[in-house]
DNA sequence: ACTGGCACTCGGTCCGACGGAGTGCCAGTA
DNA sequence: TACTGGCACTCCGTCGGACCGAGTGCCAGT
C-alpha cells in the first residue's frame, strides 16, 4: 500500500512542516527535496497518505500537515536519532560536572535540557524506592524533640522532626542512631520498611514509646516516597505553539504546574536507555494533546533511578530532540554514578 | 492643582480600568461611579490629570488609562489595603499547617500565593545569614569520603561531600563532629565563619589535612549563602497581559526563569511587615517594565528571614493583592516561628 | 464653576474584490 | 502501468472603502 516513495514523501512533509510550521504543498515539496518526480505525482501520493490517515489538510486548497499518526510513523520508521555535536557534548559535560550536590545536578540538568532542546524540560528527582539507605542520623534539638535525617545512596536527604513524650537522653539518642544504622544501612528502601518493624522491641520498656515514634516517622518517610519531586524549566520556550495564548498555551502551562500530572507522564517511561516518545493524543491528558513528550529513564545501566524528558509541540524536530534527551540522560547517569 | 474630585476621578479610572482592562471614557465613568457631576466636567478633570502625567490616551478619541505614575499615586494615597475574608484566612491557615518540612512550607506558600492573588508567586527560601547553626553532622561514606550535613535553626539543610587524602577513622569523624558542634552550635552563620578558622589547630598534625578540608568546605557552604534559592509558581496566570504572546508574555516568562533577577528584585524589599510595591518602570529590569511587583519580608518581627511576593500586570487589583501578600507573609512567619 | 451641545477624530468592523497557493481529475505519453 | 502536464475549481488572506460608535476638546450658556 505504501511504497518507498510515499514514505519518502511523508518524511519530506514532516521535515518541511517542522522547519516552516506551514502546511506544505506538492510544488514546494518537489522544489525543496529532490524527489525526482513531478508535483502531480506527489499529489497522488499525498492523496494516498491522507487516505491512510498520516496527513491532513487544514482546509481544502491548503497544503498538508502531518497527523499524530504521521509523526508516529516518522519517528518509528523514517528517522534516526541525531547525535549531538562534539561541542555540545563538551558543554554538557563541563556544565554538569560543576554541580555541588544532588539538587544542583537536577537544577543544572533542567536548565541544560531546556536550553539544548529549546523546549520545556522536566526532570524527576531520583526516586527513593530503588536507592539504598546510606546513613540515618538522629539529633537532639531540644529535650523533647529529635530530628531524623535519612541519607540515601543517591545523596538525597530526607528530614523529619519527632516529638518525644518524655525527656530524651543523649545516650538514648546514640543508641537509636546505632541500632537504626545497624538495621538499615545498605538496605533498599522497600526492604527497609519491613526490617524497621522489629526495631522498637530491641529497647527497654521505658524507651519504647520514643523508639516507636521514630520508627513510625521513618516508615512515613519511606512511604512518602510518593512525594516525588520534579523540576521544570524553560517554560518560555512554549512560544512556538500557536498565536492564541489563552487557547493554545495556557492549558499546557497549567498542566506543567501540576506536578502530579507530570509525574504520571514520566512515570510510565521508566526503562533506562530507552527513549519513549508520546505524540499528541497518545498522551493520557487532554491538556497535552497538542504536545509530544520525549522521555527516558536515567540512572544505572540495569535499573533507572528516575526519569527526565521534555514537552514540546507535536511539530518538533524529533531526531535532534531525541538525541539531546538521550545524551543528557547518559551524562547525568554518569555524574550520579561517580558521586 | 489636584483637588479632591480630581483624585476621585483618578481613583475611579484606576478601579474601572483594573476591572475591565479597557480604556475608560468620561461617560462610562459617570455612569458607573456616582461622581455627582456631568461627563463634561469629568473630561476637564481628565485633561488636567493627563497634563500632570497620571493618565494617558492610547489613541486620540479613546478613553484614558492610568500611567505608572497614576498607579503610584493610587497606591500611595487613594487606596487602602484590603484584608482577606475570614474564609480565605482559614483556608490559608489550614493549608500551611499541613506542611511537613521547610521545603514543603515554601512549596505550599508559592501555590497559595499564586492561587489567592491569581498572579505569579515568588518565594525566597529562608536565608542562611540570619539563622543559627543547630547541628553539624559528619558521616563516613567510604574510607576516603566524608559527608557534611549542616542543619540550621530554620530547618534548612545543606550537604557537602569532602574527599579525604588519607584513610578516615570512625574516631576521627566522631572527634570532628564533637568539636565542630561545640564550636558552632547556636552561632549565627556570620559569626560561625570566623569561629571556624581556629578549629583545625585543635587536631594533631596527622589529622590536620582532613580537618582543614572540612573547615574549608563549611566556609564555602556558609559563604555560598549566595546560592539563595527561589520558588516560582502560577505562571499560567500570565494570561491577563496582552494578546501578543511573543511580545507581551515571553520576556516576562524569561525573566521569571532567571532566578538571579528575581533574587535581586526581592532582595531590595527586606523590611519585614512592610509591603513594597514596584510599579512598571520602577522595576530595575526592562523586561519587567510592564509588570508590578508586590513583595514583603517574612520571618520574625525584628528581622526578616527572606522575602516573598508576586509579579503581575501593572493593571492589577492593588488593594486585594497587597492584602493577600501581607496576610500570607504573616501566616508563614507564624508557621516558621513554631517549628 | 459646572453643563449641554456640537464638530471632529479615529479605531473597529463589515463587506466585496482579488490574487495566489494548492488541489483533484483527466487525458496524454513513455 | 506509472508518471506528467494542463485545467478548472476552491478557498484563505489581504486590501481598501464605507460606516458606526465611542470619545474628545471647546465654547457658549446658566
Amino acid at each position: 500500500m505504501l511504497d518507498d516513495r510515499k514514505l519518502d514523501v511523508l518524511r519530506a512533509i514532516v521535515e518541511d512542516y517542522v522547519a516552516t510550521h506551514e502546511p506544505v504543498g506538492s510544488k514546494t515539496l518537489v522544489d525543496r527535496h529532490n524527489l525526482g518526480v513531478s508535483p502531480a505525482t506527489v499529489r497522488n501520493d499525498m492523496a494516498a497518505l491522507e487516505e491512510e490517515g498520516y496527513i491532513t489538510q487544514p482546509h481544502t486548497s491548503a497544503g498538508r500537515i502531518p497527523t499524530d499518526a504521521g509523526y508516529r510513523l516518522f519517528v518509528d520508521k523514517l528517522s534516526t536519532v541525531k547525535p549531538l555535536t562534539a561541542a555540545e557534548k563538551r558543554a554538557i559535560s563541563t556544565f554538569l560536572a560543576g554541580a555541588v550536590d544532588l539538587d544542583d545536578v537536577v537544577r543544572r540538568t533542567v536548565r541544560l535540557l531546556a536550553q539544548v532542546t529549546r523546549q520545556v524540560a522536566i526532570v524527576q528527582y531520583p526516586t527513593l524506592t530503588r536507592s539504598t539507605v546510606r546513613h540515618i542520623e538522629v539529633v537532639t534539638l531540644s529535650p523533647h524533640r529529635v530530628l531524623l535525617v535519612l541519607i540515601t545512596s543517591t545523596g538525597r536527604i530526607e528530614q523529619r522532626i519527632v516529638e518525644a513524650s518524655g525527656e530524651v537522653s543523649e545516650q538514648l539518642v546514640g543508641d537509636l542512631r546505632a541500632r537504626l544504622n545497624e538495621a538499615l544501612a545498605g538496605q533498599r528502601m522497600s526492604e527497609a520498611a519491613t526490617t524497621l518493624a522489629g526495631v522498637p522491641d530491641l529497647f527497654p520498656h521505658e524507651h519504647r514509646p520514643l523508639a516507636a515514634a521514630v520508627v513510625t516517622t521513618l516508615l512515613e518517610t519511606l512511604a512518602n516516597n510518593g512525594e516525588q519531586r520534579i523540576a521544570v524549566g524553560g517554560a518560555a520556550n512554549l512560544t512556538r505553539y500557536g498565536d492564541d495564548f489563552e487557547r493554545d498555551v495556557k492549558p499546557v502551562l497549567e498542566a506543567l504546574e501540576e506536578h502530579v500530572i507530570l509525574l504520571r507522564l514520566l512515570g510510565e517511561a521508566t526503562h533506562p536507555q530507552t527513549l519513549t516518545v508520546r505524540i499528541g493524543h497518545e498522551n493520557p491528558y487532554e491538556e497535552l494533546s497538542t504536545t509530544s513528550v520525549v522521555s527516558t529513564g536515567y540512572g544505572s545501566k540495569t535499573e533507572s533511578l528516575a526519569t527526565l524528558g521534555i514537552v514540546g509541540p507535536t511539530h518538533m524536530d524529533y531526531p535532534s530532540t531525541m538525541g539531546a534527551v538521550r545524551a543528557i540522560a547518559r551524562y547525568v547517569s554518569q555524574i550520579l554514578a561517580e558521586s
